[in-house]
RNA sequence: GGCCCCAUGGUGUAAUUGGUUAACACAUCACCCUUUCAAGGUGAAGAGUACGGGUUCGAUCCCCGUUGGGGUCACCA
């Protein structure tokens, strides 16, 4: 009997980075398991050895840390269910696959890679509805096997589909599924090389490892039955099947790397927090359904549930990806803001530069409605850590009178007046100088806010003054009096 | 092409498993707020639920067909 606390699985293959759609899984299954109280394993899908790059899984191991999708079973954290890398767990792919042969469920198969081809090109030429191995080998006798494995002839194995009912299985998305048993080929299950395929191997590993429910994406479907069949044959009760639909692109084709970007380092690296991409990809495919958008990762295991899966694809839409990084920086406290944001600066041009924190803080209750990033602060107010390079040409045009020039010397003088001014001291200051000319502080407002930041658009102008401090509001007063000319 | 899956505004989703003026969020636009911008608030535009048949007093929801999209057909996963 299938124990109630459920186990379930990520199995990704190492390529060298997670994609998001593997993201979306590993997510899917992580929720499942700590909504239920299960397990969340991790298990290493490196069969295929021409596809093996150095470090992939310790990469992968690293992501799923960063994104914080910690697995109570895995590489380096050895369960009782171990090896979790496929590569490690030959023999017992070869005791299986030797059983399946000796029951006639599988057989040696010593095709030719040329035969294979030739067979496929001839089916497509008889306009056959589909190409498929011709059990060719089923048919070779116990002597012709001996000999040409004494020629050294390389073999693969081959599941032995047999004719009979339809293949069915549930699945929790889906429902029912059922494929006719002629449209399933003869799957290799173990390669010339003594590897097996992901057919067999998820199959073993997945029924050694008690994994209950089988949660993947989509473009596995067409191959369940194929291991339904393994189960079967090999005598096994069935996991529960979860098939989740495909992420996609604009054009609604599978997500794909040539289309944008696909890997969560990708995103991490243009700084994305992982509570927003872990929000925003658990929305693809779910919703609880009470119209709540902005999720913490301990509401998303609360009210997780495989019966709310979506069936269609869904298209990965950067802009609520955006929307949902700036909730989700604005939801943090400050001083965890202040982290990040100095960790941003070290990493930029302003390395060098010395800002205390209390500088920071400010700086960041007055941006941090502003933005969606944290490097937001750098680019969008660049003003609190350099001085203006440049003026805006489109507010200097609609902001900065001939008379600017004039009302900005009168300011500089006013501000001069000041001893430690806070913010209210600026705003009096600045009403005063207007009063005193006898114009509208608007007047002086957009041309202080030009001359102090070079844009026209961020924090309230006195919050702007108050941060930067009478020393240097005056100076860039100064400058850009020099340095703003208008015809 | 065969097999399989899917189908609600531009995007993501909702609609007591047949009864709503088809709801919410992102994006867009307008207004309010702020002498800026954003955030926030209010509102607008945007789908009559791919199409066609049924079943029913009544279909987004159930059935059939069509169309469209996607996945898969490797000694890759």
């Amino acid at each position: 009997m299938i124990n109630n606390t459920p186990r379930v699985r990520f199995a990704p293959s190492p390529t060298g980075y997670l994609h998001v759609g593997g993201l979306r899984t590993a997510l899917y299954n992580y929720l499942f398991a700590k909504n239920k109280g299960g397990k969340f394993i991790l298990r290493i899908e490196d069969t295929d050895q021409n596809r093996f790059v150095e470090g992939a899984a310790e990469q992968l191991v690293e992501t799923l840390n960063w994104i914080g999708l910690n697995y109570d079973e895995g590489p380096n954290k050895e369960g009782e269910y171990g090896p979790y890398f496929q590569s490690k767990r030959l023999d017992i792919y070869k005791k299986y696959s030797n059983q399946l042969m000796d029951e006639g469920k599988a057989y040696k198969c010593f095709c030719t890679a040329e035969r294979l081809k030739e067979l496929r090109e001839e089916q497509q030429k008889q306009k056959l509805p589909q190409a498929k191995y011709d059990k060719h080998c089923l048919n070779l006798s116990p002597e012709e096997i001996d000999a040409n494995i004494k020629a050294g002839k390389s073999y693969v194995v081959r599941l032995n589909v047999k004719p009979g009912d339809k293949v069915k299985f549930s699945d929790v998305v889906r429902k029912d599924v059922e494929f006719d048993r002629e449209t399933i080929d003869d799957q290799i299950l173990i390669k010339s090389d003594g590897f097996p395929t992901y057919h067999l191997a998820n199959v073993v590993d997945d029924h050694l490892m008690k994994i209950t429910h089988v949660i993947r994406g989509e473009e596995w479907l067409s191959s369940t039955p194929k291991h339904v069949l393994l189960y079967e044959y090999l005598g096994w009760e069935l996991p529960v099947f979860a098939h989740l639909p495909l992420l996609l692109n604009e054009n609604k084709s599978k997500l794909s790397k040539r289309q944008g970007d696909v890997a969560v380092e990708d995103y991490k690296d243009k700084g994305y927090l992982q509570e927003a991409l872990i929000n925003f990809v658990a929305l693809l495919g779910w919703s609880a359904g009470d119209n709540v958008e902005f999720y913490k990762s301990e509401d998303l295991i609360n009210k997780f549930s495989l019966e709310r899966v979506q069936k269609s694809g869904a298209v990965f839409n950067v802009e609520k990806l955006n929307w949902l990084n700036g909730e989700h920086i604005r939801s943090k406290p400050n001083q965890d803001i202040l982290e990040m944001l100095k960790n941003e600066l070290a990493d930029s041009k302003f390395a060098n530069k010395d800002f205390s924190d209390d500088f920071l803080i400010k700086v960041i209750e007055a941006m941090k409605e502003r933005i969606s990033f944290v490097s937001d602060f750098l680019t969008r107010s660049n003003y609190f850590f350099e001085e203006p390079q440049s003026y805006d040409e489109k507010v200097v045009a609609k902001r900065w009178k001939p008379d600017s020039y004039e009302h900005m010397k009168k300011l500089a003088e006013e501000f001069e007046t000041l001893k430690n001014p806070t913010k209210d001291d600026f705003e009096a200051a600045l009403r005063k100088a207007a009063e005193d000319i006898g114009v509208g502080a608007g007047k002086m407002i957009h041309p202080v806010r030009l001359a102090v930041s070079g844009i026209g658009v961020g924090p309230g102008v006195f919050d702007l003054l108050y941060i930067l401090g009478k020393e240097k509001v005056i100076s860039r007063i100064n400058t850009a009096i020099n340095k703003i000319k208008i015809d």
